[in-house]
DNA sequence: CTTGAGCCTGAAGTCGGGTTCAACCTTATC
DNA sequence: GATAAGGTTGAACCCGACTTCAGGCTCAAG
């Protein structure tokens, strides 16, 4: 039993192995062959398919995405400009979050350096700003 | 009928209808009193409650987490300081998530400087990164 | 020969924050 | 008096990305 099986792969790819099979039924890793007992018997390439995923992961993509780039990769017909275009999308989303986060965040500390320790409940800063009446937001 | 009805409450608040009963459900909005007819008829408090609400989550907070500030609130016992460190948590999590995206950030966009027009596919940079053997991430 | 790890399947559950639906009742307007 | 707009309910559905479960088969080690 030297077949590379999907526990193998998991290992080797660093994902769980229940991951993988969703991978597959997601379309994202062809389903591999079997051997007599209908275990999963993988390509060596697959880990490297799943390790694309995984890196493809951690920049952002949502799993759609990859699938995406994962065909554009073997398509002959496509251009590193179209990967540079889907790129850039993801730049302006991941930028647009960053905005979000950042607004919330100097919200958050401003309202929270005007927080005393000796000041009563009824006094305090961040939930005299969430209650308030007056509405410039 | 000048009772102020579930669609008067959600106009003012600037929230669906749909979502003023889900909270209701998730105990975030008390369960207002009824009229003959059985439609809900709501407290002007109401309507500061749910502003509360969705000023809360535009910093970040979940609806769990504004249950609890909601409870401190009006809590004889709670302080100032207990929610300043609700806050400090938040805002030790909404950095984490900047810091996170700023990476991708950076990544996506070294790596789509490198994307040149006249690149064919097999060479565009990104597909390079994403495929590539060594492990150095 | 038994035990435990590993594999199989389809289906269901998770999380958060709602949205949508079906079927029906009430109120306001023409 | 018809019709539209607004209210009621419980239940089901949505998103994304998995995870978990139940029940059964297979393989390696002692």
């Amino acid at each position: 039993m030297n077949d590379l099986t999907i526990g193998k792969v998991a290992a080797a790819a660093g994902v769980p192995v229940a991951t993988i099979r969703f991978y597959e039924r997601q379309g994202l890793v062809p389903a591999p062959g079997r051997n007599a007992s209908g275990y999963r018997v993988y390509d060596p390439a697959t880990v490297d398919r799943l390790r694309f995923i995984v890196r493809a992961k951690a920049l952002g993509f949502t799993l759609e995405e990859i699938r995406e780039l994962l065909m554009l990769r073997v398509d002959e017909q496509a251009t590193c400009r179209e990967i540079r275009e889907i790129a850039a999308e993801k730049i302006a989303m991941v930028r647009k979050k960053i905005r979000t986060l950042q607004e919330m965040e100097r919200a958050l500390t401003t309202l929270s350096a005007e927080c005393g320790a000796g000041l009563e409940i009824d006094e305090c800063p961040i939930l005299t700003y969430l209650s308030r009446k007056d509405d410039d937001d």
